[in-house]
DNA sequence: AATACAAGCGGACCACGGTCCGTTTCGCCT
DNA sequence: AGGCGAAACGGACCGTGGTCCGCTTGTATT
């Protein structure tokens, strides 16, 4: 009876103790490999053999290769989510909506040229992700709000946040001939005038 | 001497005539296997043995999957662009600038959702064709000149051009709940902001 | 402690994208 | 016409992502 009912305690009805060991073993291998020779040395066999488990395994708990990825990025983007939700300003709450709106753009700007390279190879499976898209949406909503802007600020958000993507990060800074600090410069420009 | 001299001549030193007609084979090909299953059916395999070619060919042609989804596009790509350029108003010349950017928005917007099982799985090698993305931010740009709008145009039109992506439409049609029309709703509002 | 059963595991197996290199074909030049 | 170099061809071959299924291990129950 120490373990919460199946009733109370939500979808997923718990990992067994093995499992859970693997999973951890996994993800140290993959970050090890990932540190030695970037994204292309995270081969399915090649996480599968260093953590000591069958190739199986690994798809078992992640699903794909990509669910893999995404795994390993849900450490950097939980750390962040905390930043914005309790952080300390500007980013975190506290300072002006503005000022927290544009921390919000230089921040993502530098969380997505960070992790770049994983966030590519984890494709589809992170961009569909509610966790991380739809955060992100939720709080330039909440700010667009603060700031009373009117208008479909579902829209907006989303509009907002999507020149802060990847691809469109690196069509500018690596083959456009911009800066970070250009880009940056732009959206807080895009921002004052949609605000 | 009826051909012009290579001096004159853009850079490919043009095309065998084999090579010429297993291209267009191959394409031919592959349109009609994707008409019949879709994007999932084309197989470089499948498509060089319906071509009646070696999987090589395929390869040589077109350097990989990525490109040969992209040459598929490149028709509907090239007709469209010819629309902005020559066209009927409000997308072509003629119309008020203004006209013409919400017109471009619409159509890209169509375009995007027609083509964006191709337009995903050509992946990287669309989207760092400078052709493609380029155009449209060159036009785009040009439309906010005429607006006389100041500031990064550069980057204002990329900034315009992103939320019109083919991620970002899957997530808010698809997922997200929006109706085509509300997402061309909210892109009309941003343009007026922004302008 | 013994039992029962679900969950996890492993690695053989498959399909597909991509490479390579010996052979064939094209088209120019004499 | 014949010869020659370059371009194109083809298909065997490889690595990797993903599946499958018989075996093993953990956990709850009695």
């Amino acid at each position: 009876m120490s373990r919460p009912l199946p009733l109370l305690t939500g979808a997923p009805p718990a990992e067994r103790a093995d499992a859970a060991r693997n999973r951890a073993a996994l993800l140290e291998a993959a970050a090890e490999l990932m540190a030695g020779c970037g994204v292309a040395a995270l081969t399915m066999d090649a996480v599968a053999t260093r953590a000591g488990v069958g190739k199986g395994t690994v798809f078992r708990r992640f699903g794909s290769r990509e669910g893999l990825m995404a795994s390993l990025l849900n450490h950097r983007e939980a750390e962040w989510q905390a930043g914005v939700i309790s952080g300390p300003p500007p980013l975190g709450p506290g300072a002006d909506p503005l000022d927290r709106l544009l921390a919000f753009g230089a921040s993502r700007l530098r969380l997505h040229r960070d992790q770049a390279a994983l966030i590519e190879a984890a494709g589809a499976v992170w961009g569909e992700n509610h966790a991380v898209l739809g955060f992100a949406a939720l709080h330039v909503r909440l700010l667009l709000a603060e700031l009373g802007v009117e208008g479909d600020l579902r829209y907006l958000a989303t509009a907002l946040i999507a020149p802060l993507g990847v691809p469109v990060l690196r069509q500018q800074i690596d083959h456009g001939q911009m800066t970070e600090a250009q880009v940056l410069d732009g959206w807080t420009e895009l921002v004052r005038r949609v605000v």
